[in-house]
DNA sequence: ATGGGACCATGACCACGATCAAGAAGGAAA
DNA sequence: TTTCCTTCTTGATCGTGGTCATGGTCCCAT
């Protein structure tokens, strides 16, 4: 009864169950048995979606749950003693937020949507538990963290060897490819941060940001109106990103 | 029999049991029971040790196991299509080599020992078999990578805001407090890295570097003879490494 | 509609650190 | 030892991108 109950509330609110979701076969519960999934379905939490700046969660504030992100943007952000901020990750949908908090046990950034975005919260007690005894989950969960790693070496790569143009083109290219895996076209996606974000995010002042962002413009490789951003030369694109150093 | 036969082999080479191992309590068996360390040594295995400049593995080829180092040091390096080699990290004793291997089944750079090395490598399958039963072993993993995405967090922030000096001294004062951490001292140290190691990994041309060194001696920071470091003013060093942009 | 604030673009200038160049010092092998 | 090669230091120059300054544009609330 009790589950009838949840489980009307949760279909009235919104789908929340894995197998329905459309990201199932990007997000954690990849690889898992019907059975399996219905369990970690069982554990999930659904929040009500968060406005565009409403933080996710503050930094330094206690570690409880990983987040899978359902629908929207955010970014993660942590201030540092005397220093400014510093945007360290956007999170898409079926992306994991919050993984980098396990070992203080405590969030080690805010993270703010940033539009309308919705998740999933997944209590980590709970999930570590599942992944004891469901060896698909447990791979997936090491995946994710993996991946992670991977990703944070490759912008340490950007950041230490690129110059500012090849860091643009890697983050267009990046978010081409994040866009296109999820199904939607690579060419032609709105920007959800804004240019001061990009910025942060790579290492640029904004105004690095604006000037190059009229350079490609004027080189044909994008066209950029606002956040609304056209792909036109997604090869050319893709060659600066990989290149590195000064010329 | 085939037991004491493999028990006194190892004895010979060099003890290989984690709870005589002096850095079981930074390592991964941290926290485990009795009990369970046993089975835990029980899949680790020992290499002969590696000789300055030798590689524990290369870049691509399949991952299969993680490496604690024992004593002595590695550094990580990536290739990546038409650029340089990008130093990732260094790793000291009890640290985890490898971990970014999982998501892609191979590793993501060559790790090559800056001096003679000794690793226990631990083979993933057994390992995550192992962590099944272990909730405490499976907390410590989960832990130490997430240990390694805040550490690379800090690496970008350093990467995309830090001056020269910032960096060379967070680097120094990281250093240091690593050693400090495994009983060493914290003021007096060997670099087992080459100019060039430091510079690459920090972002930073090999001559900046001498440059910079030469200025923190000069200011009394530090004295460096070649690889010898004595950290004079860690204080000093420590706000300098704290603080961050211009000026 | 209109005002105000955040966001974005563009110009002028300058500093940090890369690059180029040369030489000194360290270290391994004959 | 001497040789040779790698590693390190120091100097001179230059370019990328940061900073400062200004004006434009978008968006939202009233």
């Amino acid at each position: 009864m009790a589950d009838t109950l949840i489980g009307r509330r949760r279909s009235i609110l919104q789908e929340t169950r894995c197998q329905t979701c459309s990201l199932s076969s990007l997000c954690l519960p990849l690889a898992l048995e019907v059975d399996d999934m219905d369990q970690f379905d069982a554990i999930i939490r659904r929040r009500a979606p968060l406005k565009k700046g409403e933080a996710l969660f503050r930094q330094d504030t206690p570690f409880s749950s990983v987040f899978a992100v359902r629908s929207g943007s955010l970014k993660q952000v942590t201030t540092e003693g005397s220093g400014e901020d510093q945007l360290t990750n956007f999170y898409l949908p079926s992306e994991l937020v919050g993984l980098d908090g396990i070992d203080e046990q405590h969030y080690p950034g805010t993270v703010v949507a940033l539009e309308t975005t919705t998740v999933c919260e997944i209590p980590f007690d709970r999930l570590d538990h599942l992944a004891e005894s469901m060896p698909e989950l447990r791979g997936q969960l090491y995946r994710s963290m993996s991946k992670e790693l991977r990703d944070d070496r490759r912008m340490m790569r950007l950041l230490s060897r690129k110059t500012a143009d090849q860091r643009l083109a890697s983050f267009f290219t990046s978010l081409s490819e994040r866009f296109r895996r999820r199904g939607y076209s690579p060419y032609s996606f709105r920007l959800s941060m804004a240019r001061a974000d990009i910025g942060n995010y790579l290492g640029l002042a904004v105004e690095t940001v604006s000037r190059i962002l009229g350079r490609f413009q004027t080189q044909g490789l994008v066209a950029v109106s606002g956040r609304e951003v056209n792909i036109l030369d997604l090869p050319a694109l893709t060659r600066l990103a990989e290149e590195e150093g000064a010329h």
